[in-house]
DNA sequence: TTGAACTTTCAGAAATTATTGAAAGACATA
DNA sequence: TATGTCTTTCAATAATTTCTGAAAGTTCAA
């Protein structure tokens, strides 16, 4: 298999699997194609690689940032910027967790609580939405614990050490 | 608060955090319902309360089938069908994981497997490929190992002794 | 075996999401 | 302050995803 193959499977593979968890094909593309270089990528760059217009790799680089995947820097001599990614997938790892729990979760969360307060009706029907939505908040409470504490934590042992201990 | 408008909340949220993480919203949404439905609901039940079409209703109805999220029921002296959802959370949970598992991470491991192997290129390029993909193989391994766990486990105890462990 | 009740399918339509490209903006140099 | 280079914005357009509804399929009681 050659590099530019291997490569460009890589990078569409790694677009569907981003699609499929609601993140824009083209932004998980483009990280994709940073993950793998050896060198940061200037905007232009990025439109040849993937085939998308300037508008296009602007806005997707530009949502990486702000999801703390990627970065900016220059190029001594050149006047345009360059991207590059963060290649520690551990950190990675746990800018995404940071990032859809701040998101996603926690607007959840707090709709959970609002929508499980001041309900008085009594009704089987009351009692059944009530059990559960205070289920589900407990649930998320004990989620939202655990993934702070992955985002906290600066080691990859999280998993192995988890693993060791569910053994059973 | 009214019942039914935080049942209307409650859904509607519900979908748009499934439609976040590449879940179809009205697959959500049917969720959503049966989740805090005392009884089975009907297929025509489910119609009316997301204002969608007989045909819409069937197929997601079927993908939270498909999804191990419900099932099908009969009623005494009914001839339709009725359906109802698992109401543990924690094995909705490990029902979810164990499907994306399934449906999405396996095959980008296979990718990886594929995309890593036979490159015979040693340049630089090539070799940070052949890292950066060594690297996500073996964080994806690690993580796969720890949710197979979590889909074998019978306890939601996993996350608080997660978090008893990782106290530090 | 017929037909009423219900379920499934899927081609076309609608809604949503993503992309383009041109214009405006920013910045550095002279 | 003018000019060239590069970046950002966003309205219009395109692509994708989802939904509808009618027809076909299934089931079952009579």
């Amino acid at each position: 298999m050659k590099l530019a193959e291997a490569k460009t499977q890589f990078i569409q593979e790694w677009g569907t699997f981003g699609s499929k968890w609601g993140v824009n094909r083209t932004m998980a593309q483009a990280h994709a194609l940073l993950l793998v270089s050896a060198e940061p990528m200037s905007a232009e760059n990025v439109m040849e690689e993937l085939n998308i217009s300037r508008g296009n790799a602007n806005m997707n680089l530009r949502a990486l940032i702000d999801w703390g995947l990627i970065r900016k820097t220059h190029i001594s001599g050149e006047r345009r910027e360059f991207f590059y990614a963060e290649k520690d997938i551990w950190k990675v790892t746990r800018q995404v967790i940071k990032e859809r729990k701040r998101r996603e979760l926690e607007p959840l969360r707090n709709m959970l609580t609002e929508v499980g307060e001041g309900i008085q009706e009594e009704s089987p029907q009351a009692e059944e939405f009530k059990k559960m939505v205070n289920e589900l908040r407990k649930f998320s409470s004990s989620a939202d614990v655990m993934l702070e504490k992955m985002v906290k934590s600066e080691q990859q042992w999280i998993f192995e050490s988890l693993m060791k201990f569910m053994v059973k």
